[in-house]
DNA sequence: GTCTATATGACGATAGAC
DNA sequence: GTCTATCGTCATATAGAC
């Protein structure tokens, strides 16, 4: 059965030279811009001629595509992995404030050092490119998390039980996006460290904890 | 003197034509994305050809300026007008809450209404586009509007006095570009006022002001 | 001054030879 | 699987008609 063993090694192959392809392009993207991909210039890098993609690509628009669900996977990777300890069991954050700080430092990290993928994930850079299904299905993972992190911090009584989780939902992506959205496109060279927008994060986490946490009223709260 | 009167016509004819290229040019955009805008599809819908319109313009980048600048000037008139009364002197506030979410509200619905400047004018859709300098300038400008109005209110005594204005400026933009960001990314064609995201524009405002008022000691606060 | 005709080079994409 | 050849479209540039 020699068959089956060569077929795995094309396939191998064939898998290898899609990730290169996508690789290629995310440095095309960071350099150019995301609009600016182009086929051409991928092809030139490995080597090859335009045509030759589409054996790994129907359409430019299939590769952002892989790009998209790759981003997500890897953002949801990253910053998920704050929500479980190594044996994979639920976290018990000490204190909401610097537990919530380093998620969305993480998160926000994770963008600004990967401005293709996030720019791409975020905005609406390409026309005439919208997430396939199963691209889009990463992204759903990833809010999905998000999500269930608030749910667990409810049913630990650190957060307010008389909030719509999806208006935290909301709001904590609108702070999240928002400081990403500035960074990238108003001082795209500094890194997450020496970001002015980035170190605004523990001033508009403190808003936010101080906005949904249980313990006292935040606002206009009847004590 | 015919001449003088000859030449103000035709600079006005000039003028009109660079005014109507700028409106069809953002009616592209908003159909087609802020980076599918096609000159050749501007000189179509104007009835001309496609080098014609490079007597009005450089480029196609000298078109984006364009929009860029006309939309910083627009924004800024429609916000900027609720920040002086009738007569033009300074609006004293009766309430910060009630009027900060005013604020926001006519910026974000600005910007939602708006799609194509708005993009332009936040994100970095354009591969290639950089504002120029008198372009930039008018987004200085309008920057510089909503710094003065904290200035204001701080100086009403309706804002902490011992937070650096920079951090009050980069948190609100944040949270309005934030807002901004993701309707017109996840939900475009929602309405501002049917929006979901644009819905959370009044818990962002009651966080900001319980952080940022003058009154209380918000968060951390040693009473 | 205003527009058209024409040309160039890059792009995404397809067809077909090897 | 990779190539050459080709198509249509794009931004852009130049030369010249009116």
């Amino acid at each position: 059965m020699t068959a089956p063993a060569r077929i795995d090694r094309r396939q191998r192959r064939r898998l290898e030279t899609i990730e290169e392809i996508v690789d290629v392009a995310v440095e095309v993207m960071t350099e150019h811009g995301v609009g600016g991909l182009s086929l051409g210039e991928v092809a030139r890098r490995m080597g090859m001629r335009t045509p030759s993609l589409y054996v790994y690509f129907d359409s430019k628009n299939a590769v952002y595509d892989a790009v998209f669900a790759r981003g997500w996977r890897s953002a949801y990777e990253t910053t998920g992995a704050l929500h479980l300890d190594v044996e994979g069991t639920v976290r018990r954050p000490a204190q909401l404030e610097p537990y919530l700080l380093l998620v969305s430092r993480t998160f926000v990290r994770w963008t600004i050092e990967n401005p293709a993928h996030a720019q791409l994930m975020m905005w609406r850079p390409v026309p005439g490119y919208e997430p396939s299904a199963d691209a889009f299905a990463a992204a759903v993972d990833a809010l999905e998390a998000a999500r269930s992190m608030f749910v667990r911090l409810r049913d630990l009584d650190l957060l307010r039980s008389d909030v719509a989780l999806d208006e935290m939902v909301q709001t904590w992506t609108v702070i999240t996006t928002g400081v990403m959205t500035r960074q990238l496109a108003n001082a795209p060279q500094e890194s997450f460290d020496e970001g002015r927008v980035t170190a605004t994060l523990p001033a508009l986490v403190a808003m936010f904890v101080a906005h949904y946490r249980h313990s006292g009223s935040p606002t206009k709260g009847k004590k």
